[in-house]
DNA sequence: GTCTATATATTGATAGAC
DNA sequence: GTCTATCAATATATAGAC
């Protein structure tokens, strides 16, 4: 009992590499089983279908996003408009460090599965959603720095926007700029958006 | 030679449209043969391999930037802001179209393909590069109304940014509102570039 | 729960007639 | 250039012993 929850670990994790990777259509199970050190007959044991294995990964995914993404930039910043450019720099990090490889792995299911499978639809939107409450809650803790009528749901969306439009345009041009082009006009905008306030608390 | 010539333009277009659909991995060889009424001998006469067509179709798309996604829009739009925006309402109306299954081709295949092949990673760089070379040049006819210390090139990477990013949340939510957001911050950067120009001609 | 062996379908690609 | 027939490899998945 104890090993087969570590075989099931293993298949999930290693699957969830490999998909990020190489994309869930172009990973087959005979390499998911080889890398995971383990048999057919332990994955579909506890999987019945490849599917069902790709759906455990996407719920793994939501419960790495907090300890994972979140948490680590949380804890080295305090400031909630920086924490959302903190969570920016280390997807960018993380570009880096896979050499343009790694980036957003929900992103990569999102184009890849979104129209094909509605559970696996429905998880990869409930990771997005994960991810831009996040952001959102970090915006609205800076609410008084911004513009009374900002749509700060709204707002959170687009830094999930920009981050996924970054991270895909990187990885084309195995290069960190577009990300750095985009953080800039991002940073940019928030800079307005806060200059305005400032403007408006002096005048009102 | 001429009937040759139409086999091969069907397979193309047919590989396109199921590469779009459904990405490169999920898109058999046998389905494209299929759909486009052709067998294996005639795929393999013009390309050696399914990686030969998918080059193929990505030079199709370097062709159709112009004639099917800038000028349409052109051709209604005069004022340079405005087409950029009349762009991105193009891919809007194409998601809403297709029901969210469309997008855009292109970065689609950037994210299952970036890292794998050379030479496919360089074609979509180079579609990404005319289609952000579109948008700076509109950026360019409109450097009045905007500051002086933009940077035009890193802005109109921005709005690839924006867009494929916006393409992306809308497929895995199945809604318009993800747009929406994206282009309604990204009118109010620009409005808020284009305010402060007009504030420091009338103080310069 | 994990193993071996295997079923069945489909994959990308090839050979050779026409 | 296009056809038919087919290859070898790989795909996901299953059966049944242990």
């Amino acid at each position: 009992m104890a090993e087969s929850t570590a075989t099931k670990d293993r298949l999930v994790e290693t699957a969830r590499k490999l998909f990020w990777n190489q994309g869930y259509s172009a990973t087959g199970v005979a390499q998911i089983l080889k890398e995971a050190g383990a048999k057919s007959g332990s994955l579909y044991y506890f999987f019945p279908t490849k599917e069902d294995l790709l759906r455990e990964v996407l719920e793994r995914y939501k419960a790495l996003l907090m300890p994972a993404v979140m948490e680590p930039v949380f804890a080295k910043i305090t400031d909630p408009i920086e924490r959302v450019f903190g969570v920016l720099d280390a997807y960018r990090r993380g570009l880096l460090y896979t050499e343009f490889s790694g980036g957003c792995p929900i992103g990569n299911l999102a184009l890849e599965l979104s129209d094909a499978h509605p559970e696996v639809r429905r998880l990869i939107a409930e990771n997005f959603t994960g991810w831009t409450d996040q952001i959102r809650a970090c915006l609205d803790a800076a609410a008084d720095r911004l513009p009374a009528d900002v749509d700060r749901g709204q707002l959170a969306s687009f830094v999930l926007t920009v981050m996924e439009g970054a991270v895909m345009q990187c990885r084309a041009y195995r290069s960190q700029e577009p990300f750095d082009a985009a953080i800039a006009q991002l940073r940019d905008h928030f800079d307005r958006l806060m200059r305005e306030r400032s403007r408006s608390v002096v005048s009102g």
